[in-house]
DNA sequence: ATACATTTAATGTAGAAACATTTATTGGCA
DNA sequence: TGCCAATAAATGTTTCTACATTAAATGTAT
């Protein structure tokens, strides 16, 4: 369905005002849509988010502050995240020896079952996004790139 | 910059999951760099969206069930958020004589001052999108649009 | 070496979001 | 008409977010 159709707005001041409000309903749409997975895991998309980044560390352990950095939500409070991965015992923390400041994380083995269920889940949601051709895709997160160039 | 040096990674699955994971930083992105214009006067972007409904209205007054249909984020509360409004005479709300379970909302004066200032910000932000061309951003739209017929 | 700014993580707090439930009204229909 | 499902908005509650502050460790300059 169209922009216009979906949030019933006939007419946009510009090209560049309907694509900035479509991005937003459209990520809106996508992280509702994931959600609906992640909740009966129990997990929040933030949460998975981080899973994913200790996964990427292959075993190795990896800062708090260099998780955040890898975030696609850099604001979020890492710190209270890996806390609750703690409690559900899909991480482990363990203090860091070359600066007693910092706090290394790992991910466990019952995080990366967790990681392993919901991974078919996720890969069909991004699957569904051949309905433009691979040359599209990677045409749109150019521009996006583009865009965030454009800093103040 | 490029998705892979904001987010640290090298590789993707596919150019698909590049997207989806593009689209949701760029979206976070958009919406700090709003935010900062928003908390100046008080406002959060849902407020925000409000008030763009209401005076998307020009005079007439709108249900609160259909201002959630306009929404971009369609799960919020739009009770609460209204009552937001009134409590900073943004917007009024009057009793609907045809279906008394309705709730009738118009934008203040007030309201439509506060757009007024906010207006330029706004607008400054959406033509920095001029970094892309109207045909490519229509293209992301159309793109986008045909990314949520894919509905389950 | 000492003082002071910086970095790192954790915590306190107010406000907002998410989700279910409640209350009032309406519409349909037996 | 009376009953019941459906709809509209408000509210209760728990969790999360945003932002500031704190506390500890480190780096740096004098």
């Amino acid at each position: 369905m169209s922009i216009e159709t979906d949030i019933k707005q006939k007419k946009f001041r510009s090209p560049y005002q309907k694509l900035a409000l479509n991005l937003v309903y459209t990520t809106k749409w996508l992280e509702y849509k994931q959600l609906e997975s992640f909740k009966e895991h129990d997990i929040t998309p933030q949460q998975y988010n981080v899973l994913r980044i200790l996964r990427g560390q292959q075993g190795n352990p990896i800062k708090v502050s260099d998780i955040t950095e890898r975030m696609l939500d850099k604001s979020s409070n890492t710190s209270r995240l890996v806390d609750k991965l703690l409690a559900k015992n899909l991480a482990k923390r363990t203090s860091c020896e070359s600066d007693r400041r910092a706090v290394d994380v790992v991910i466990t083995e019952e995080g990366l079952e967790l990681l392993k269920v919901l991974d078919p889940f996720i890969e069909d949601w991004e699957n569904r996004f051949n309905i433009i051709s691979e040359a599209e895709a990677e045409q749109i997160s150019a521009l996006l790139d583009k865009l965030r160039e454009n800093e103040d």
